[in-house]
DNA sequence: AGATCGATTGCGGTTTCCCGCAGGACACAG
DNA sequence: CTGTGTCCTGCGGGAAACCGCAATCGATCT
């Protein structure tokens, strides 16, 4: 049996190694990766069944090599390792978990003792394992009681961007009006509209407003954004022509 | 002599205590902290003059905590100890020290030795030590050659955070013009405007969009936004009256 | 003083956003 | 079939953002 490590912090790095050189006796090889592209290349090229993952690694940090590796060979075992557990990320990982994939998700806080049970628990008897906290996110923002809608959230991640309504509508196949209606909902759940007294001026651009409070409040991140913006690169590539030729204005 | 440690990861944490008292054989006295308000209470109240601070810890970051204990006590000697050097950061800091302060700013990244020099010539000969990387990023920040003027990025800010043109006028004391002026300009080092050929439709929402280009580009970051935000709810309660009854339409 | 350059401000006009209103499509209960 | 709900859509208008143009003010150089 051998593991991959991926984690950019030499310190972490060295104490995975000697938490899984423990914990899994069984394992005769452990190598390190201290970046996300490194860690897809070594799964690749060894084929790795069992990794251990760090998220916030830069370049291409734990989220995207993650997807990538899955993508090739979905039943990897990955445990991931992190510092938080932001909505963004929870939300990030369950997106592109494949069916029946054994991974598990615990933070750098939790106890020697829980590492290794989660290594077990993960790479020997392929079963999940995530963290309380984690979990009380997965239920928020999944099972959406104070949450968004996928499709509102897809629309939350293109204003982040700073795309236009129309732009939007054409992305997402809505009709304009739709878009803005989403937007309402969005502005309605992040609390956009001052309730202060009557007549006050409007303190906010909306637009803008309701990204940085959903940054606040940590449904996007940094990450999330750069991932999204490759995406929307790549659709933009793909649409150039057909936003270009588009007429937009369907004649005066 | 004695010295704090300020850092949430129990790892870096007790890397660190080992650096210090290696490289200070002179130190009688090593405190932890692990989070920016108990940093702050440790060194209140033990007077601690010699500090090494994590950036990104949460609740209360190390420019947070590094503010208020700079405020109480200036002679205060600070070394940031953090994985990154944003842009973000080093404006943090630098906006911040307090004259003649001696501090210093080395990334995690650095090897055993340069963190030994940086203790003893931080603590022994109050002399500055700022990383390679670092130095680069003030030049590029505050000679602006690239970059951005004081109000420029004030006003990047506001927009980040989602308030009105008209509000960052009142808030900066500008006239509404000024302030749009400023926006083109942000708009224009930015590169929001899309060079796609002739005629195609804007894609962007400049205001939003220059939001998210900021943040990709690392000139803003979450614990800055955090920041901002506590200071701009602090000036709307201080201006609430001022802005309530500002007449604003002049009314028929 | 005169010239020149930058920063600031006001005046329009165009575009985009924000959103109330109302009509249509589909589902489901009675 | 008729009510009631939710979702999508178009219309229209008011407000904000975006931005070219031009006048003003201040600072610096010759």
């Amino acid at each position: 049996m051998k593991v991959l490590i991926v984690e950019d912090d030499p310190l972490h790095r060295s104490y995975l190694t000697e938490a899984v050189r423990t914990a899994l006796p069984e394992c005769d090889l452990v190598a390190e990766a201290e970046d996300g592209s490194m860690g897809e290349r070594l799964a690749r090229e060894h084929r790795f069944e069992r990794i251990v993952m760090d998220l916030q690694m830069s370049p291409r940090n734990g989220i995207e090599a993650a997807r990538t590796i899955w993508r090739e060979r979905p039943e990897t075992r990955i445990l991931f390792w992190s510092n938080y557990a932001d909505e963004a990320n929870v939300r990030g990982i369950s997106r592109i978990v494949p069916d029946g994939a054994a991974y598990g998700y615990v933070l750098k806080s939790a106890s020697d003792e829980r590492l290794r049970l989660a290594l077990r628990s993960i790479f020997i008897e392929a079963q999940c394992v995530i963290d309380r906290e984690v979990r009380g996110m997965q239920q928020k923002s999944i099972g959406r009681l104070q949450g968004f809608t996928e499709s509102e959230y897809e629309v939350l991640v293109d204003i982040a961007l700073g795309l236009t309504d129309r732009v939007i509508a054409s992305r997402r196949n809505l009709s304009l009006r739709s878009v803005q209606n989403r937007l309402q909902q969005i502005y309605e759940k992040l609390g956009v509209y001052d309730r202060t007294e009557t007549g006050a001026e409007a303190k906010y651009n909306f637009r803008s407003r309701a990204v940085t409070e959903a940054l606040l409040r940590k449904l996007l991140n940094q990450a999330t954004l750069e991932r999204a913006e490759q995406d929307l690169q790549d659709w933009l590539r793909r649409h150039a022509r057909l936003l270009g030729t588009a007429p937009g204005r369907d004649g005066h």
